[in-house]
DNA sequence: TTAGGGTTAG
């Protein structure tokens, strides 16, 4: 009877009835383990196949081959990977099937290494690989993208005649597939003479893999037209709603929601996993909060989502809330909610919680992954510890373009222009080829750090050395470059002799080089391009009215503020926020809602007294509103970076240093006052603005006042 | 044999 449940299911019952044998006093024998172990296996069951491990080592019968055969089976399913190997090197004699079990566990892992040394032992022990060692290496080879090798065992099977076989094809079928070559898998898909679901499904999400995600709809529209599938399967239904959410096809996305309800498959946790980031990437996180919270079953997959979810739609704050929620249902954290919490933290500016992040990523190994060690480094340079950042780049064992981009572009927006060249060398000595989001990092860093002989030299070689064809990015970084370094003639010329039109970000960037050299004549006549361009931004009205203002043309200021009004632009509130104790606090300017307002507002005229006995006088071109002087200078005082920066004096232990992000640009006005405040408090402040950090110490800032 | 969650810039 357990051998039957065993084989055919339910699983459940052949390991219950194993227990009712046992408490009932009829002993076990060695045919009957076999079979128990099966079940736990199909199960992946950990704690009952320990406990039954138990069993078989205190019955002496772990010697027998079909039971050890059987353990490595469970416990390479079960992904116990360590003891799979333990229970495999135990055993004094092993046939084609351990071999197999072993190397199936090795592939499913994600072990390609190990699998193929596994392949070669086997094969000096005198074993020859039989087809179950073929499908057992096919996942292995898949994912880890070994085309050549894949070819081979294709080769391989062929003259064994494993071919033909539906079990066999369907691998070699997901193995070109996962290598790109769509045509390869279309090709065995139309000679297969038998296909099952499983052919399907791989074919479908071949289609995905491979960018022609409509064709893959469309085929799957085609079988069930065609009636090739009854009801379709979860994993079947699941790469469906993926290839919606590449496409951003809401529509069909929630038909096929509407159908996996109808089969009642929305009750599978992979689907309705599924599903519910097809919402979040479709850009309906509303949608996608309101799935998650009815979802009966949910899952560190299901967690991991939401959180990705709740980040990519700029929702940071609330993404930290649901990992709150998660640690207390006890659900671990794997390495993807790590990637989801790594980037809230990034955007928080939340340095303690990516702090315990990062050591809760090491205890549970996850630091051995490139990608984790990546958002690491982009959260430590994100949130102001661009040293930190560096000391993980430099402990990894192996980095990727993704590494080298993200340490780059955090030099640049600290300032460090210099590191950021020095590293580009250093990528190049290794032998890691750049790509184009190299040069927006290291473009950006020339251009933030005024270093425009440097800028324009690598803007050249990048296309004529490195064949990178330049982005609307890359001019823009130009266009910055030039401009602000003075070069105001030279940047006009840039946009003029630009092989393609334009945009708004690249004359706004001159207009912004307009106010910093204060070019008038330039200025309105980039402004007029602007309006022509349309739709105008508000930052563009922000600026000339600015640049006006410091001209002493009141008229025109105000002018332009009169139309930016009609135009019906409102400026975005500032707001400033800062972590204290692991606790995020926001500030928008102007807000007395805070419950400790009393206490911040009287510090801030505190340091207000004490900073003009040192000689500050408030930049009073930088309030917008019609009102008096010293009602402006109070408007000012209450910029949400200088209530954010006074709310840390009071409560930020002393020896700790303050670090504030900010949505907008710093203001001019803001910028010298953080710079008195390090002089009258002896603190160091770091803002992170909308564009880049301020390292403000003693009086000055690391931006030497350029930015 | 197919399969759900993910890093850089903008």
């Amino acid at each position: 009877m357990i051998r039957a449940y065993a084989w055919n299911g339910p699983f459940e019952k052949a390991i219950d009835l194993y227990y009712e044998m046992v408490e009932s006093g009829v002993r076990p024998t060695k045919y009957t383990y076999p079979f128990v172990i099966k079940a736990c296996s199909a199960l992946q069951d950990v704690e009952n196949g320990v406990e039954i491990h138990e069993h078989v080592k205190r019955k002496g019968l772990d010697g027998d081959v079909y039971i050890c055969t059987g353990l490595v089976d469970f416990y390479a399913k079960c992904g116990l990977l360590v003891e799979a190997r333990q229970v495999f090197d135990g055993m004094c004699q092993r046939d084609i099937v351990a071999w197999n079990a072993m190397i199936s566990g090795c592939s499913v892992n994600g072990l390609y290494l190990e699998m193929m040394g596994l392949v070669l032992e086997m094969q000096e022990n005198g074993l020859t690989p039989n087809s179950s060692t073929i499908v057992a290496i096919l996942p292995g080879i898949a994912e880890a993208n070994k085309l050549r090798e894949g070819k081979v065992v294709h080769g391989y099977s062929m003259r064994r005649g494993f071919v033909n076989d539906v079990v066999v094809d369907t691998g070699i079928l997901d193995v070109y597939a996962k290598c790109g070559l769509l045509n390869y898998g279309k090709r065995i898909f139309r000679v297969m003479s038998i296909k099952n679901e499983i052919t399907r499904s791989a074919m479908i999400g071949a289609y995905v893999t491979c960018d022609s995600t409509q064709e893959g709809l469309e085929l799957f529209e085609q079988m069930r037209m065609e009636e090739d599938i009854g009801s379709p399967s979860p994993v079947m239904l699941a790469t469906v709603v993926r290839a919606c959410a590449k496409l951003n096809d809401l529509e069909k996305g929630r038909k096929i929601h509407g159908y996996t309800v109808k089969l009642r498959s929305n009750l599978d946790l992979m689907v309705s996993n599924t599903l519910l980031s097809m919402y979040a990437k479709c850009g309906r996180i509303d949608d996608a909060l309101n799935f998650f919270e009815e979802m009966n079953l949910k899952d560190s997959v299901s967690f991991s989502a939401i959180i990705a979810g709740c980040v990519q739609n700029g929702h940071a704050e609330e993404a930290l809330r649901i990992f709150q929620k998660m640690q207390l249902s006890r659900v671990d954290p794997e390495s993807a909610t790590v990637m989801g919490i790594l980037p809230a933290c990034s955007h928080l500016a939340a340095l303690q919680l990516g702090v315990c992040t990062h050591g809760y990523s090491i205890v549970r190994g996850f630091t051995e992954d490139i990608s984790i060690c990546n958002a690491l480094i982009d959260m430590y340079s994100k949130c102001g510890k661009i040293d930190i950042a560096r000391i993980v780049f430099d402990k990894m064992n192996k980095r990727d373009v993704v590494s080298w981009n993200t340490m780059i572009s955090g030099y640049g927006v600290h300032g460090r222009g210099k590191e950021a060249i020095q590293l580009f060398y250093n990528m190049q000595t290794v032998g890691q080829m750049p790509d184009e989001i190299t040069f927006i990092g290291l473009l950006f860093a020339c251009s933030h750090s005024g270093l425009v002989a440097e800028g324009k030299y690598w803007f050249f070689r990048m296309c004529e050395e490195f064949k990178i064809s330049p982005r609307m990015d890359h001019y823009l970084c130009m266009v910055d470059l030039l401009g602000r370094g003075g070069l105001l003639d030279e940047a006009y010329r840039f946009i003029q002799n630009m092989p393609c039109k334009p945009d708004v970000r690249i004359w706004s960037a001159l207009l912004a080089a307009c106010r910093i050299h204060k070019h008038i004549i330039l200025a309105e006549e980039v402004s007029n391009k602007i309006q022509y361009l349309g739709p105008e931004s508000l930052s563009n009205f922000v600026l000339l009215s600015n640049l006006y203002t410091t001209a002493g043309r009141w008229d025109d200021a105000a002018h332009v503020r009169v139309k930016q009004k009609d135009s019906g632009f409102k400026k975005s509130p500032g707001c400033s926020w800062i972590e204290i104790n692991g606790v995020v606090h926001a500030f928008v300017g102007g807000d007395r809602s805070h419950p400790q307002s009393a206490k911040i507002n009287e510090k801030l005229k505190e340091l207000s007294t004490e900073m003009k006995k040192l000689g500050y006088s408030a930049e009073l071109s930088f309030v917008y509103q019609d009102v008096e002087e010293e009602e402006k200078e109070q408007i000012l005082l209450y910029h949400s970076e200088k209530l954010a920066v006074a709310f840390a004096l009071l409560n930020l232990d002393p020896s700790k240093s303050i670090l504030v992000a900010k949505n907008l640009r710093v203001c001019v006005d803001c910028h010298s006052t953080l710079k008195y405040i390090t002089l009258i408090t002896k603190r160091e402040i770091t803002v992170r603005d909308a564009s880049r950090f301020h390292h403000f110490r003693d009086g000055i800032c690391s931006c030497g006042d350029f930015w």
